[in-house]
DNA sequence: CGCCTCGTGAAAGTAAGTTTCATCCGTGGC
DNA sequence: GCCACGGATGAAACTTACTTTCACGAGGCG
């Protein structure tokens, strides 16, 4: 014995059926037939159990095992793994997505959701990609060191500024938000140096977050805005502007891109002014998951 | 004995990680280690022996084996060559990105970005991946035809809820949103049949969603619940249960990559819904994109 | 024809996976 | 405070899968 080929595997983890179709000339013919079911269908053989295997080529388990070693494999199992891991990785990508398209009319909730997936996590990846960390450095610190910031926000962007501003006050941040324009604009007056505006505006054309933040500013407060076009009226108004990356076309399809960008970038902000005051941001949040703590039921695991 | 839940799995060919996190905390502690340890690393468990991989979780292979089960599979065999498939489909990123994890203390901005990004996009995709468009049809169905919906939703899933009525009133549906319990239980009370309640809660415990959830159940309504977690409270309460994929730790970490996911959801919904009606809801759209118009100013090319 | 070599599968042997069951521990009556 | 209950857990019995050993038989060669 101890004549066994085995020849390595190792430095082609991509090419096992490959390499298994190219040796399988030199198998026994036992070894062949079974070689000959792996390679027809990786995922199938990876599925079936040594016996089985055995059965399906015509032979006993030990020529099976026989042709692991072969091959180059320690043993069944590990050949299995590699298998179901080949076989996976070879799938072939499975459609053709639409991307950054509007839907099709008769798309089916599959392709829909594949769609809007995509689309979101594009937009997601590539506002961070574009998002200058200078810039937002300089919003952190601004936010960081304000004595109250103002987020101002209309329509779908009014979500979002509302949880930017949720999220502020939870780490003990003094900040606002307004869902009226009248008391916006109030509370703008009321800013000074040292406080911050915030205005999200995804097409950066909204009158209202303008108006607020132009007065804002006057006030001599730190402006910052967040659109998804830099050069939208909005930017005029702004001392540090951000800017989402939803590249779409409808204004239906934009809106909803848009709105995860802007999430993320809030959630970046949010982060960066927490790890500035880590302790202190770290107890409020603490102190606050306590509050609603009691409105949660079965606070173990769920269910048996 | 014909207790075990056995969640489906067969419809989620790429998610089976995703799967897992998400059943976590409805897993017993031995479980949970047994689970970490997978999730954490499945080429690495789909390595090990039954035995091996109980040791490494301080737990005997009779636990293992109840894990499988727990998530879907039949046995260890199943479950190895699954995360075998599973591990070699998603080449790993080969950049030190912090999957899932927690920022670190002294993390810069960039850093800080990156993660976030990669955690949110990861979230939506994953969401995406698992969700059951048979599920989704069905709740599109309803809602579609609903006299009225009602959604629910506390904290950041507040904003979530308000997000998808205002969609939904966009393309003509009658759609409301309550940030107040009493007021939700009040409306839930005069739901009736033919109307639906979506009830948004990410961990599946907020009491005050799941108490409005089954008052509308009892008065007759379809009942919706969009979740992070298959097993919590909420889904008991729901005819038809809908989850997202933020697989993290921390709680606010959790939040955060939650939100984006859910509002995925929600948007596949929203289209779906629109789709159906197609004329009607483009004809809403346009109507409620016109009477915003006048709140914007500049409307030329912006960019150059 | 004897003897060697090699491929092969039967069967024995070992390891892996699965089931059963007794124990433990926390929970909710009474 | 006690007890019954039910779920979680690991030890051990058990089953199945995998691996090794070994003997047989076919072909090749002196």
């Amino acid at each position: 014995m101890a004549k066994s080929p085995k020849i390595s595997v190792s430095h082609e983890p991509g090419g096992l059926i490959v390499h298994i179709s190219g040796l399988l000339p030199s198998l026994s013919p036992a070894e062949q037939r079974v070689a000959r079911l792996v390679v027809a269908d990786p995922a199938d053989a990876a599925r079936r159990t040594i016996t089985d295997l055995a059965t399906a080529a015509e032979t006993s388990e030990a020529t099976v095992i026989r042709f692991c070693r072969s091959v180059g494999m320690d043993g069944y199992p590990q050949l299995r793994i590699r298998l179901a891991a080949e076989a996976a990785r070879r799938v072939e990508p499975p459609d053709a997505r639409v991307v950054g398209g509007d839907i099709p009319p008769g798309a089916d909730l599959a392709q829909i959701i594949a769609t809007i997936a995509f689309n979101d996590a594009r937009a997601v990846e590539e506002t961070a990609e574009q998002l200058d960390p200078a810039v937002c450095e300089r919003v952190v610190e601004a936010i960081a060191a304000a004595g109250r910031i103002d987020v101002y926000g209309a329509g779908a962007s009014g979500f979002v500024a509302s949880d930017f501003q949720q999220k502020l006050h939870r780490i003990g941040r003094t900040a606002f938000y307004f869902p009226d324009v009248h008391t916006a604009l109030t509370s703008a007056a009321l800013l000074g140096r040292g406080d911050v505006a915030v205005g999200i505006s995804h097409t950066g054309t909204t009158s209202d977050v303008i108006e607020v933040l132009e007065q804002a500013r006057a006030r001599g407060a730190t402006t910052v805005a967040l659109t998804n076009f830099p050069r939208s009226p909005i930017t005029e108004v702004a001392d540090h502007v951000l800017t989402t990356a939803a590249r779409e076309t409808t204004y239906r399809s934009g809106a909803m891109a848009s709105r995860l960008a802007q999430l993320t970038v809030v959630d970046c902000l949010f982060v960066g002014v927490a790890a500035r005051s880590r302790a202190k941001a770290r107890k409020a949040l603490e102190v606050t998951a306590e509050a609603v703590q009691s409105h949660r039921v079965g606070s173990g695991r769920r269910r048996g």
